[in-house]
DNA sequence: ACCTGAACACCGTTCAAGT
DNA sequence: ACCTGAACACCGTTCAAGT
């Protein structure tokens, strides 16, 4: 129906686990929408109705995936000077959600408060509020750079980069120069910031400089 | 069907721009999930090939659907200090948000490129740019401050915040507090963190602090 | 006990036929 | 010329039946 599966083609499935790996390589290869009940069990090999045996909805499957991306992910660290710590933190969610782009589309899907997800909460919040700042603006900060990381990879160009490139560059070199004077004289910037990391580089240490702000701030009143 | 139709219920529909329109009323009230070409029709008591008279598919209907919710923005402020301005230019840009929630759904689906999506764009660079920021900066900044707020909107709790809230509350207790102390000792401040205008304020402005940085840095080095 | 085909209520879109 | 029902290839999930 769908080609030739690519594996584990058994006839039965052991465990969930099994089930959840299959679901997050098949999101990852081909996309969440490509991800369906019918397909999967196509994929492994069984009736559609016998993944309800491991998970009672697509919802719950969508967890599992979840827990299957995140499985294999880096320890954080949390010892050292704050703005390292935090920026390897930072880049190594980047680099997860890189290996496994289902888990933003997952994400966009459905809120995750599952435990191993919540590590890189943890983690920031210890750096913070290590470097003094108080819980409140922790947590919030927090917010921030989760909204970063999942807003960038969520809203970069999904498959072809340099197509997408060129897209937004006959966009912006479409627009009447008299009503959009600023874009029109920085098509190639603006073209060039849609993608890459050298522009996530950029906002994170921006952001970044806007925690030290706070910091210093704090450290000023006391 | 589906109930009883809202309004239009005409028989015939006259042109694109209601057909968006009554797409944009859709997917604002019941979820862009809702959004179906045959529930819109339903709702404009038209057939469901109908539809595609005016729209050649349901992504083109999707890109009608932006400029209808666009075409109610305020206008944006670029005179005066940067910081101001700035501050104006992504509050009104949420505003919109906040109003046309469908606006974020379908950007998450597919990129938006259409000029009065860019107005926005052409603000932001305006502003950036008269405060002596290089246009490479500026076109980052801009892409930052786009992540930041379509981010924010996106990964928001959809529906009931005080649900979204009390689950957050509960993810957050039940984690084992010796392999999640700074969660366990801010769990008021975490699950705080989840919602609300607060917490977008706290990021905007934590960003602006960033780009004063930014232009401190490039006004010390002339 | 475990697995699953058929059925139900949905999708977007093509195609051919109605007026 | 304009509109649209039927059909096709998909969905998630319930239910009843198979082993």
């Amino acid at each position: 129906m769908y080609g030739v599966p690519t594996e584990t083609q058994r006839g039965t499935v052991t465990t969930r686990e099994e089930v959840a790996r299959a679901a997050l390589e098949l999101a990852d290869r081909d996309g969440i929408d490509a991800l369906s009940m019918r397909r999967l069990a196509d994929t492994l090999g069984v009736g559609t109705m016998t993944l309800y045996g491991y998970f009672r909805s697509k919802s719950e499957l969508l967890g599992g995936v979840v827990d299957a991306a995140v499985d294999d992910r880096e320890d954080l660290p949390t010892q050292g000077p704050w703005r390292g710590c935090l920026r390897d933190v930072v880049l190594t969610a980047r680099r997860s959600m890189l290996r496994h782009p289902s888990l933003v589309e997952t994400r966009m899907r459905q809120p995750v408060l599952r435990p191993e997800a919540l590590r890189f909460a943890e983690a920031t919040m210890t750096i913070l509020t290590g470097a003094g700042m108080d819980r409140e603006a922790a947590a919030r900060t927090f917010r921030l750079l989760f909204t970063f990381l999942f807003g960038y990879a969520a809203l970069s160009p999904a498959g072809d980069v340099e197509q997408a490139g060129r897209s937004a560059r006959a966009a912006l070199s479409a627009l009447p120069p008299d009503d959009y004077p600023a874009l029109a004289s920085a098509v190639d910037e603006a073209a060039g910031a849609m993608g890459g990391e050298e522009t996530f580089a950029f906002g994170l240490e921006l952001i970044l400089d806007g925690v030290a702000a706070r910091l210093d701030h704090s450290t000023a009143q006391r």
